[in-house]
DNA sequence: TACAAACCCTATAGTTACTATAGAGTCAAG
DNA sequence: CTTGACTCTATAGTAACTATAGGGTTTGTA
């Protein structure tokens, strides 16, 4: 049984080229070519990809999921690994909902400010964005996937 | 008042080559030049680039910051636009706490699927991660700052 | 005056996890 | 034999920086 890359992304809801993007990055191994340099999969490549992506759902990062390849690639090991990976990854999301939470007051807070001018000059927003004492970083990173 | 570009960066609590990058972004005016060839800058810079960091610490983008500088440049214009782009800004954020929050609930069940069984060939959360039916996107992007 | 440390300059490449584009080859159906 | 859907490689772009290379300037001090 073997597939097309086409196949394997609608099999995985995932794109062609993200398919060959975890090609070059190791996360899947190189497939056989047919006759015409076409790239063909079999069960093991379609079960690894739903993993990454399962993995990818969860947004760990590539990095993490090759740490998790590479365990499930070495099945005798202590299953520690796999635990420690994943509560750090539960840590780092707890972490990023508490900074986003702030972030949410602070904003809230300054949409009090406007005190309905109508002009810019006056708006209390901007003014807020102005003042400002506190020369930390910034809470947390990116946005919200399209 | 004139100072250099390292002063403002301690002033504003930002790195040198963010300000330079600022500026090639069109966010910051290019200042004046020493003779020596170093950037030279005044109150108004000092003050439009807090006005920046502040927006980030917001975890505004750059475009929307882009599009405050335009406001706050134009003083007579009506502040709806101000309140509008803030009002985006905070549903945002709303959607990525939610977000984050079911991602977290996925992990911690996954995280009670560890039998202790002490090796990686049985342990239930790298099966937890193969069997996967749902084909949906990510629901966030990118990790906490470092 | 000589020298070093601290500062500054430009230009380029790397980061993450893809997405988009260009230009070409392969395969099946009509 | 041509059309269309599919595939191939290689390269550049995204966001908001960070890092590096390779040099010039200023300031303090011996």
């Amino acid at each position: 049984m073997e597939i097309r890359i086409g196949d394997l992304a609608k099999r995985s809801g995932c794109e062609v080229v993200t398919i060959r993007y975890y090609e070059k990055e190791g996360l899947l191994p190189k497939p056989a070519r047919s006759g015409g340099n076409f790239r063909l999969y079999g069960e093991a490549h379609i079960e690894r990809l739903q993993f990454i992506r399962h993995c990818r759902s969860l947004d760990m990062t590539l990095s993490e999921i090759r740490a998790l390849l590479g365990l499930r690639d070495n099945p005798m090991q202590d299953c520690g690994e796999v635990n420690t990976l994943l509560e750090a990854h539960i840590q780092q999301v707890e972490m990023r909902v508490s900074a986003l939470l702030q972030l949410k007051r602070h904003l809230v807070d300054l949409r009090e400010k406007c005190s309905g001018s109508r002009s810019v000059e006056a708006c209390g927003i901007l003014q807020g964005l102005g003042n400002c004492n506190c020369h930390g970083e910034s809470a947390t990173k990116s946005q919200t996937s399209g």
